[in-house]
DNA sequence: GTCTATAAACGGATAGAC
DNA sequence: GTCTATCCGTTTATAGAC
């Protein structure tokens, strides 16, 4: 299968990597509907037809992208928790990241769009028939490293809390990308934070 | 403009009412993009060519059915408005109903989808060059009002808190539908007036 | 006013030359 | 292994018959 499979050590940038970091792009922007095979090739240097070498179908560029975003999930809580050590500090500074990230893609494009999880994890869960495990791994491996902070910080309602914190992030995201207010997400994500700060002080069952 | 507009008066169900309730229906399962005119003609037993007279394009359509959303919240918060007197049993029931409406499609058919506001008005943000105003509209209706009902609690951070509210329920809509679990949003509703219940009792700044 | 037939463009995907 | 040329289905949209 080509030239290796992901994070291998290859010796150039690779079309395939760049195939897979273009569709993530333009994924983000217009959605995987509004994304075509020639936008990607075209976006990713890549002769049209040649897509195809790397690629078997469409599917399965969206099934590298999504295993991007797995990756980036991991390498994000693994640096939050090298950096960060209660589990309130943790979630306070993923938050953190959530946010600059959705904050600095509007700084380098005009308008604004919302959490690259979320929009999507809903698009490939509308676009399946029935319930789709794809659609579902972004959000439960953000959930259960939520959950296992809250656990941490002696919570026996951990799971609860955990998708009430990424509900009201994921709500904050579609607000923010509709509305087209910057401000709003970032607003929304200090009161988060605040929110965890109130949680870790005391106030045991709420 | 073929025979009356929308709410008139008409003779019977009439082909252009057809068309947007069967466009609703397939746009709220399948995304703007993922129906297609074949889809909605058919679906509303109309020939697939016939659709152009009744409307331009197939913006024109998706804007109809914008506009039917439009039409439905306001009836909504008029009913609940009726019903209801303080604003705080108003709020618990807007919440109840837009969970009951989810539900309610979720037993309709076989998986679980999100919000209909909130999906459409993402997609229609996400295709839209910059801000799109009518990706923002049924969002801020509903903020608009909610914030109403806050201020009528004396609230003076009552936008804030509409915001928080209406994240709330749209960030725990996209968590069901990705995640394929109905009962999340049902849990997530009761917290939700639980939460209002709390503002009304008192601790006026929190 | 209603519908059929069809155009024009675009989408994903393939065969096969280099 | 890399790329070109192309096929075929679908989609939006139109022209024009009834």
């Amino acid at each position: 299968m080509a030239q290796g499979g992901g994070s291998a050590s290859a010796t150039r940038p690779g079309k395939r990597e760049r195939l897979v970091s273009a569709a993530r792009e333009l994924v983000y922007f217009k959605g995987i509907a509004g994304t075509s095979l020639a936008d990607i090739a075209n976006a990713a240097d890549v002769p049209v037809g040649n897509v195809y070498y790397y690629f078997k179908t469409k599917n399965e560029i969206v099934g590298a992208v999504v295993r991007t975003y797995e990756d980036q999930l991991q390498t994000l809580v693994s640096e939050v928790e090298r950096r960060h050590q209660s589990p309130e500090a943790r979630l306070e500074a993923f938050v953190a990241v959530l946010v600059e990230h959705a904050v600095a893609a509007t700084e380098r494009y005009g308008t604004q769009y919302g959490c690259p999880y979320g929009t999507l994890s809903s698009e490939l869960a509308m676009r399946a028939e029935g319930p789709d495990p794809l659609a579902a791994t972004l959000m439960r491996i953000q959930l259960d490293w939520t959950e296992q902070q809250f656990r941490a910080m002696g919570r026996a309602d951990a799971r609860d809390l955990a998708i009430e914190l990424l509900a009201a992030y994921q709500g904050a995201a579609v607000l923010t990308s509709t509305l087209g207010d910057a401000e709003l997400l970032t607003r929304r994500g200090q009161r988060l934070q605040q929110w965890i700060d109130e949680l870790a002080v005391g106030r045991p069952a709420r």
